[in-house]
DNA sequence: AAACCTTCCAACCGCTATCTG
DNA sequence: ACAGATAGCGGTTGGAAGGTT
């Protein structure tokens, strides 16, 4: 009774049934082998607050690490009612920390990470168990497209879900929803504007043998290898709006750092030959890859969106913090499209507008809300930058070309 | 009713980063 | 510097539940 004394409201709401099940069980059970109920630890003294998380880089074992568990021998699979409330009870009296001694403490024959897994995914007294909302819909659909299958990120934005949770939705539920409505669910671009962009693309089948490149299996593959490789690109930046330290102009300087040293030359070394860009509706989308590869996956990549955010306005046409009036009228592309049951083609993309001071306000509140400023700074982009940009990498594709005509014109058959 | 198929999600796997002795 | 451990993460899978034939 204590340890239930000491449950918020909330989380006694979601419990409360939970543990009526799990008593009701082992009642029913008592009731065939006469065994007596489990007793359930109760705490002394009651934590300072629920749930009691670990401090980062709390010493709990000082005199080394045992071993987890013995891999073998544990329970794997379903955890039963019985289990959780072991977990519960025990979390409730000693809070979290050390995963490897719960199992032993808490009386479970489970390895400590199957605990914790069983913790966070599940047992997490702040965790939502229902449905998912439109809001947290879109909001997962924004996120993606901005920064991939970042599943942890993306649910850091959405309280009281879990990355696994979010991870699930969009496997089971939204991947399919976009792709039903023509979207492509990597790229979050309609089908027919891929194939138009790929038809595009110099040296490419379609010139030769139409669009079978998109029409085969491989192109799905493709487009999943591609979004690996624009993670990767992306890390610097997950990594600088990850640190919660950083002053917002402090992060700009280091956006522009990271452009510099690592962006710029990825970008321009591996996409030099034959990139394709196009800038529609004021805003920029390209795709960079190496037509030259055998790797299909790697001709369309979307790019990151703080590539655009970076070089467009964090470089030389950037202003100073002060000047919002030279911030260009900001571009996003909204998401409102899943809940149009027409498919959005090219007029897709300029659902919202943010002004500059928008834009500016996104920048200033970085520190707080920092992948605010990759979903708002990404856009910004002006077309006419956009289309001196073009134009510059392709100059530079048709100078590769004429020295690498014996690569870039290869007769792509995949 | 049975067999088969599809959907869904909890749990696991394997990897990387980080910590500790 | 190194080995051995955990935490955290994204990808994958097993199987229960529901639907279809």
């Amino acid at each position: 009774m204590q340890l239930l004394l000491n449950w918020s409201p909330s989380y006694m709401h979601f419990m409360l049934p939970h543990l009526l099940n799990v008593f009701l069980q082992i009642y029913a059970r008592s009731l065939k082998s006469h065994h007596h109920y489990i007793s359930l630890p109760v705490q002394s003294s009651p934590p300072t607050s629920f749930p009691p998380y670990r401090q980062k880089h709390q010493v709990i074992c000082p005199m080394g690490r045992p071993p987890c568990c013995d891999k073998a021998n544990v329970k794997r699979g379903p955890w039963t009612p019985e289990e959780d409330a072991k977990i519960l009870a025990y979390v409730a009296s000693h809070g979290i920390g050390n995963w490897t001694s719960v199992p032993q403490k808490a009386g479970l024959n489970r390895c400590g990470k199957s605990c914790r897994l069983r913790w966070t995914n599940y047992l997490r007294p702040d965790l939502k168990h229902d449905n998912f909302t439109p809001e947290e819909e879109e909001c997962i659909l924004e996120l993606h497209r901005t920064i991939g299958s970042r599943w942890s990120l993306i649910a850091k934005r959405l309280p009281g879900r879990t990355d696994n949770d979010v991870k699930n939705y969009w496997n089971t539920k939204l991947k399919k929803k976009l792709t039903k409505m023509g979207i492509d669910p990597v790229t979050h671009k309609p089908f027919s504007q891929l194939f138009s962009e790929y038809g595009k693309i110099s040296g490419f089948p379609s010139t030769r043998n139409g669009n079978r490149f998109l029409q085969n299996s491989a192109a799905n593959e493709s487009i999943w290898k591609a979004e690996n490789n624009r993670q990767k690109i992306q890390k610097p930046y997950y990594d600088l709006l990850n640190d919660q330290k950083n002053h917002p102009v402090e992060t700009v300087t280091k956006f522009q750092a990271i452009n510099q040293e690592f962006i710029q030359p990825h970008f321009f070394s591996e996409a030099s030959s034959s990139d394709t860009f196009s800038s529609s509706n004021g805003v920029m989308h390209f795709s960079c890859g190496p037509s030259h590869s055998c790797e299909p996956s790697q001709v369309h990549i979307v790019p990151p969106s703080p590539f655009l955010c970076n070089e467009y306005v964090l470089g030389d046409s950037f202003p100073s913090l002060d000047n919002t009036d030279q911030i260009p009228e900001c571009k996003y592309m909204g998401m409102q499209y899943l809940h149009n049951d027409s498919i959005p083609v090219q007029e897709s993309g300029l659902i919202h507008n943010f002004n500059g001071d928008e834009c500016r306000e996104t920048i200033m509140s970085c520190q707080e809300n920092s992948p605010g400023v990759l979903e708002k700074c990404s856009s910004i982009a002006t077309s006419s930058a956009a289309d001196s940009f073009v134009e510059a990498i392709l100059a530079h594709d048709n100078e590769m070309r004429l020295q690498f005509p014996h690569i870039l014109d290869e007769n792509y058959d995949y």
